[in-house]
RNA sequence: GCGCUCAUAGCUCAGCUGGAUAGAGCACUGGUUUGCGGUACCAGCGGUCGGGCGUUCGAAUCGCUCUGGGCGCACCA
């Protein structure tokens, strides 16, 4: 809709229109300041201009009114308009709010260390991440998912260590000394039992083996990432890991060309001059890579792989790392603005008003586990994708347990099966329904049917601007518009009970959209669950 | 110390391509249909949009500065 009106508005005065959604619906469904900026060029008052604006709008049947008001523009769609768009709504529902767009995007997010279970810092990542991806893809968006496995280097070397001070100390009952940094968490246990069955008890304490036993786990710990992010509807296209990358390291370092200089015995990258703080170092004395140089070839890699477009969400202790990998890509030849880098924030929890507590067992880590058991996945996801992710976030689990309108995914799943639910209480055959016009529906009714077909609009802006809560906040409200209209008039058994229920799919078909896009589904019924 | 980032109601957060009286939920107070799920609805309370200066017809939104929080400043990942 608003796409029309501005593409009308666009071609009438010849440049792009600010328009805007007033907030007193009474000022129409869009509104345009464009008289203010036209004041200063034409010599004179906003409001002549805009009043002459106003009559020149006659028979557009896009509007029933345009009206000037104190120098703003007010257009108010026409009946028609509306009602023809929800009946091509209703019709082609599984191509409501979807787009052409065809740029090839390649979305690479969590990438947590192959090490542990997910924590819920890695869950707002993930849920960010795959939030953006449905927005993306429903706008046609060719996007692939990807997800990089950091299976080299110290950390999987310490994977293995821990696993065997574990089991040395639940399996074996020796002493064990443990050193100042090693993984721990009730995951460990289970890896050392299973190692024990697969390897036998030697591999406990045979410090060579370490490295075996280590890529062995990583495979394991992989399942149940994947299984996590599974189980919250997340799932990845492409897994690259970053042991595979370093053989073509000499190729990209010669790639880089002037970039990288050698130093002290080791290798720099210039990244100084392009922006970041100093040179860093890409391969040690010892003549190991370093951990940028995994990365530097992996961003090689992406780009090889011809995207239009890169988006990398790094968790936001991440930042200051985007410059020297901005750095490294325009080294390579290619352009840095194509890499896009989304920072995902801190979470803290709250149970009851409490700091939620962290078991020991999980190693002072909150697991993303174990907060979808506790409230599920719908809420958890709603959660994260409700925030800005680039701030950071506290909330308290209580409140997304509690079943009524004060936590917002139920108070939506129950706009959405209230409707389900009058439909299947009224008379009316479905058909007999979509037959009905959505003309004459009154104030109320039109301004529902107008915020329902709002939705493209929503979708289309939360994904270009990246920011997803909008798409929540926008069920948020229009669940309230239907509950609140659903309290005000009585709908079975009055003569506009055709078109009020129509009116009502046309909700629906938004809130369901809209849900799924968010990766949770609608629900038809509300089943009220026992309180503990 | 340097860099990035954030600061909006008592609490958790929206609003930020500058635009018409600053929004929601929680909490608190009070109210609601002889009717479709009251698992809902309405009203009240509550704000110098961290402070200051500037740009503009117009600033929560842009710029500068100060204050306060978070993060980063590895040859770790």
């Amino acid at each position: 809709m608003k796409q029309r009106v501005s593409a009308l508005l666009r071609e009438k005065f010849g440049r792009e229109v600010v328009l805007e959604k007033p907030r007193d619906r009474s000022f129409g469904h869009f509104a345009t300041p464009i008289a203010f900026s036209l004041a200063k060029e034409l010599r004179k008052s906003p409001m002549a201009i805009s009043d002459e604006l106003a009559s020149s709008f006659d028979g557009h049947e896009e509007f029933s009114s345009v009206e000037s008001v104190k120098g703003y523009l007010n257009f108010r769609l026409s009946e028609n308009f509306l009602s023809e768009y929800a009946s091509w709504a209703l019709e082609h529902s599984s191509e409501f709010a979807k787009q052409e767009k065809s740029q090839k995007i390649l979305l690479e997010f969590v990438s947590a260390n192959p090490t542990g279970p997910l924590h819920i810092g890695h869950a707002r990542g993930a849920v960010y991440g795959d939030t953006l991806l449905r927005l993306g893809r429903h706008l046609g968006y060719d996007i692939t998912a990807e997800y990089y496995v950091n299976d080299a280097g110290n950390q999987i070397d310490l994977l293995g260590l821990s696993i065997q001070l574990e089991g040395r100390s639940n399996i074996l009952h020796q002493e064990v000394e443990y050193p100042e940094s090693y993984y721990r968490g009730e995951y460990l246990s289970d890896l050392a039992l299973q190692a024990v069955e697969h390897f036998g008890k030697e591999i406990l304490s045979d410090e060579s083996r370490q490295k075996e036993l280590a890529l062995w786990a990583k495979e394991i710990v992989m399942e149940i990432i994947t299984k996590d992010l599974g189980d919250t509807n997340i799932f990845f296209d492409t897994f690259v890991n970053e042991s595979s990358l370093y053989s073509d390291w000499e190729r990209v370092m010669a790639k880089m060309g002037e970039g990288v200089y050698e130093k002290d015995g080791k290798m720099w990258i210039a990244s100084e001059s392009r922006g970041d703080e100093k040179d860093r170092v890409v391969v040690r004395e010892d003549g190991r890579p370093t951990y940028l140089a995994g990365d530097i070839v992996y961003h090689n890699q992406k780009f090889e792989r011809e995207y239009d477009h890169y988006i990398n969400i790094w968790g936001a202790d991440h930042h200051g790392y985007i410059p020297r990998v901005k750095a490294a890509v325009e080294f390579l030849g290619y352009e840095s603005e194509k890499l896009e880098v989304l920072l995902s924030q801190m979470v803290s929890l709250l149970k009851d008003g409490e700091p939620y507590k962290m078991s020991k067992r999980a190693g002072n880590v909150i697991l993303m586990s174990d907060i979808v058991e506790e409230i599920g996945s719908d809420a958890l996801r709603f959660i994260f994708a409700s925030k800005k992710s680039d701030t950071s976030l506290e909330f308290d689990l209580a409140e997304f347990k509690k079943q009524d309108s004060s936590n917002p995914i139920f108070y939506i799943q129950y706009a959405h099966a209230r409707i389900q639910t009058i439909l299947s209480k009224s008379d009316l055959s479905k058909e007999e329904i979509l037959a009905a016009s959505l003309k004459n529906l009154g104030e109320s009714a039109d301004s529902l049917l107008f915020d329902a077909l709002l939705l493209p609009e929503v979708v289309d802006d939360a994904f270009h601007s990246r920011q997803v809560q909008k798409l929540s906040e926008y069920l948020r409200s229009l669940a309230g518009a239907l509950h609140k209209f659903y309290y005000d008039y009585r709908i079975i058994g009055t003569e506009d009970e055709a078109k009020l229920l129509k009116l009502f799919m046309v909700v629906a078909l938004s809130l369901k959209t809209g849900l799924s896009l968010m990766g949770i589904e609608a629900k038809d019924y509300m089943t009220k669950e026992d309180e503990d």
